[in-house]
DNA sequence: AAGCCATGCAACCGCGGCATA
DNA sequence: GTATGCCGCGGTTGCATGGCT
């Protein structure tokens, strides 16, 4: 099948977007959205540009939510630990990461991150993602489950991760395990065989920083975040 | 000061998937 | 079942900038 072209490339602006463009896709989207229709956004925008131009411009530069600036370690650990796991799945990482664009954060991985870390620059065991159970064990005003819920929201893309880690070690979305046992105390874990440093991390945040409700509480949030990404992965694979 | 090179990032391109006629 | 159109994604390109010689 012969694909139609969406514009006509000789007609329309490419490059660099000016100011009063970006204004009018503004203005534009502020109003409409992409008024159903990106490819037909421009014509009633008033903008000489192909419509996936304006796409691409607006979810990765003038989307309100978008976050510029360097990225954190935080930001570094989850590109890393999803790269291993899912491979260069951009917009499912960006997805793991607020106001992040694929776009960005492939340039991050290609220009910086990479290089970072086979450098030797970005240390694994010393993130400070990792590291973050520890600071929890410290912290006595962590005292009821609606400051751990915060606590554990804040650590969300950790569990992502190990869930993709483990979609991806099954090959399989309906072969993931119950990675924590809904029984299981602080020192009743049932991993199910699953091993290695980022599991006694894991184990570090469960068993180490809460006592058992609060487990409980953590263990209910990954099985239902787990069962959300590998119905996302399920989806589109 | 000028030229060269490396780096960062915005933008483009083309393909696959999906919805719909 | 097939053709068509749109969206979203990942790979790639090209330009701007800054550092180095």
């Amino acid at each position: 099948m012969v694909r139609s072209p969406c514009c006509d490339k000789t007609k329309v602006k490419k490059g660099p977007w000016s100011a009063q463009e970006d204004a009018l896709l503004l203005n534009f989207t502020a109003t409409f959205g992409n008024g159903g229709n990106w490819i037909s956004l421009p014509k009633k925008a008033g903008l000489n540009r192909c419509g996936k131009s304006c796409r691409l411009r607006y979810l990765n530069y003038l989307r309100p939510d978008i976050k510029h600036g360097g990225f954190t370690e935080e930001e570094d650990y989850v590109i890393y630990k999803l790269f291993n796991a899912i491979g260069s799945r951009w917009a499912i990482i960006a997805s793991n990461l607020p106001g992040r664009t694929d776009n960005d954060v492939k340039n991050y991985w290609n220009t910086k991150l990479k290089r970072k870390i086979s450098s030797g620059e970005f240390n694994i065991i010393n993130n400070p993602i990792r590291n973050c159970c520890k600071k929890h064990n410290n912290n006595s005003q962590i005292s009821n489950n609606e400051n751990i819920t915060n606590t554990i929201e804040k650590d969300r893309s950790y569990y992502e991760i190990e869930s993709l880690n483990m979609v991806e070690s099954k090959e399989s979305t309906e072969e993931i395990p119950s990675y924590y046992s809904e029984n299981s105390s602080s020192n009743s874990t049932d991993f199910n065989g699953i091993s290695g440093e980022e599991d006694e991390f894991w184990m570090d945040l469960l068993a180490d920083s809460f006592d058992s409700s609060v487990v409980a509480v953590a263990s209910h949030q990954l099985q239902e975040k787990m069962s959300e990404i590998a119905s996302l992965l399920h989806d589109s694979s």
